[in-house]
DNA sequence: GGATTTGGTGAATCAGCTG
DNA sequence: ACAGCTGATTCACCAAATC
């Protein structure tokens, strides 16, 4: 087989300096860090994670709930005449556990939180404060709400996740084309409708109560790791609970690190994760978009034979005839260049495919020259 | 993780002296100030308005041009009332027209809000931050979005309404049996589907282009202000537009002011009203009881429009004519009710399918109202 | 006249690499 | 930092034109 030309350039680096790049051995890879999340994230080091899920508490109230950035405890509010101190505790808790999650992150790292209308607006725009990006926010749409018994409000039937990269010019993964797959064949929307986590899925402790107020459905973290994570990345959890992003990590191929402070959710998680069973190889791997398949020059393509100088390309609509160049250039009357490039000026088009714009005749009718790339990718592939 | 316990929020600012009782004649009812919205609201006493719906500028920061895949361009909101140096000012900006609706506003009023994810974290924090309660974020989940044509991020198939009152005791006015009449007796939820606002609908200046970038559909605010309002209410919209908010008060026997600054929008505005006609006053009331609740979507179907309140409603063989109401019930005569319970008390039956039993006068000819349920279903379909 | 095709457009934070 | 080149990418609905 002859050896696959590449032209797309190595990926870029993940981090800046490769002097601070970690090594993945040196994580705790697949455990549970106990204590608080802000402190647990301390014993991490810089640029190390490339995905944070985050299911923060939402309450002010309960006390215990809420720490200081320097780890002293705040008093719950019992007197809440202040409304200030409320949302300022919430607000500096958020604060704090962000501003570390932000330190752990890659510079092309993301992160979900997902909360209600109590607490997504705080965080939301103290994210936007640190320098997180929006991405998207993403409603959870809940099949099965619990309804509103007194009648007194609209039932309160989604959650809200905000996606955020790490800055505005950051870059950010998502599978776009793994995501269309899923849908449909249909972009995915911002509105995902799913339903709450119960029956089997639910977790139960030893009395047959609950094991978790809170617990997520495995389905939205296979959709939020499916689309904004590749296999082998390192996923951080901070508000582990019962661990489901630990386990739909480790099904999708995912490392991941939980944070979590309770005996007993960390007991729960550890015993599920460990039965949970990763895929196979071959069933994680997703549809690639276009855009990360490996670049083809349309000058390989007819060095290789398939559109062979001389050929004559036209539009679909066959308003214009141009003939290929050896060099891969094309020709257009006067007109010479790229197959975008000279595309592009017929049409006076802001911009122009090529590959999908011209066509050639084939044996079985016009075509575009996209085809005769894929052919030519079936052929150098090993 | 805690358990979910609501957030605290201040106590409910009080009327400082409930002698300052305002005389609605007092106020420029049906009129659209002009100017700034801080500024013309100053102009209004202080406790008069019972509810306020906003469509603030989003502080979309938008990059270069888009075009889509066809190479197209896209008429993006470039606008310079959409436009702030920084976070700091948009959120001085957004508290200084929160904080003077919140003077207007009554003790009992509520405020609406509708925003995206550029700018709903900071709108909703900062409502939190001067007393408001927030009783529902509600999403506007939209059958029509703009798709994300580069492929780099979920469609952003959504936009956030916040749903205020005065404070954690506040009252505030729920038409809970109105609601779940127009939802098929169903609770109505927090996730509302609505297509975009176009067609026929959309305002057009007089060169054809649309005549405001951000339209909203007036199913949206004949949602928000059958729920939260109730007739001969004083509404208010310090971000009036083309007047969608006008519009469904004065059809809805709403009284409404409005701000706006821009001169174009204010004339197409006023025009768009004058053609505007009330509602009949037995349209408009609203099922109050359980024992009249029609039990169909019929209501989805008034709301879009297709069969508009006060539309007549007869049986095949026109032996009986009905007004639809803007609650999705019906009248005959004294006789109240859902269409299929109006249609069965009238022939006496043990029952009755409304959907074919009654009919409206099409352009060609009677049509069953199964008719415009398809239409519905058709337009709202995902 | 009805069915089908074509074209337009909507609150959008919409690319990545090389030189 | 910035310019230039390559080339990846869209859904639902409405209206007008065409068959």
């Amino acid at each position: 087989m002859g050896s696959v030309t590449k032209l797309r350039a190595a990926p870029a680096a993940r981090v800046k300096s490769a002097a601070v790049k970690v090594d993945k051995k040196d994580l705790p890879l697949g455990r549970i860090l106990d204590g608080d999340c802000v402190e647990a994230m301390r014993s991490l080091p810089d640029n190390c994670i490339d995905l944070i899920f985050a299911d923060p508490p939402y309450n002010l109230q309960l006390g215990g709930d809420l720490n200081r950035p320097d780890g002293s405890h705040v008093d719950a509010v019992t007197d809440h005449w202040d409304q200030f101190d409320s949302f300022g505790a919430y607000d500096r808790f958020t604060r704090a556990w962000l501003t570390e999650a932000r330190r752990v992150l890659k510079p092309d790292g993301a992160i979900w939180v997902i909360g209600s209308y109590h607490n997504i607006f705080r965080v939301g725009a103290l994210m936007q404060d640190l320098g997180f990006w929006i991405l998207n926010d993403i409603v959870w749409r809940k099949t099965n709400p619990m309804p509103n018994f007194r009648g007194t409000r609209f039932t309160n039937a989604h959650e809200t996740l905000i996606w955020a990269s790490m800055g505005e010019k950051a870059k950010y993964h998502f599978n776009y084309r793994a995501m269309k797959t899923l849908n449909d064949e249909l972009q995915m929307r911002s509105d995902w409708v799913l339903p709450i986590c119960s029956g089997g899925e639910r977790l139960k402790d030893d009395a047959g109560h609950k094991a978790h107020p809170t617990q997520k459905p495995e389905a939205l973290l296979y959709r939020v790791l499916l689309a904004t994570s590749e296999a082998g990345d390192v996923v951080l959890d901070p508000f582990f609970g019962t661990g489901t992003t630990g386990a739909v990590a480790k099904r999708l191929g995912r490392e991941w690190i939980g944070c979590e402070r309770e005996d007993a959710y960390r007991k729960v998680a550890t015993a599920r994760i460990a039965k949970e069973l990763p895929l196979d190889e071959s069933a994680i791997t997703t549809m690639q978009s276009k855009r990360d398949a490996p670049r083809v020059a349309f000058g390989a393509v007819v060095e290789a034979g398939l559109l062979p100088p001389g050929t004559k390309l036209t539009d679909k609509q066959r308003r214009w005839i141009a003939e290929v160049r050896a060099d891969g250039s094309i020709a257009c009357g006067a007109l010479t260049g790229s197959i975008h490039g000279v595309g592009k000026e017929l049409q006076g088009a802001p911009s122009c495919n090529g590959w999908s714009f011209w066509h050639y005749e084939a044996a079985d009718g016009l075509k575009p020259i996209d085809a005769a790339r894929q052919t030519y990718l079936l052929a150098v592939e090993d």
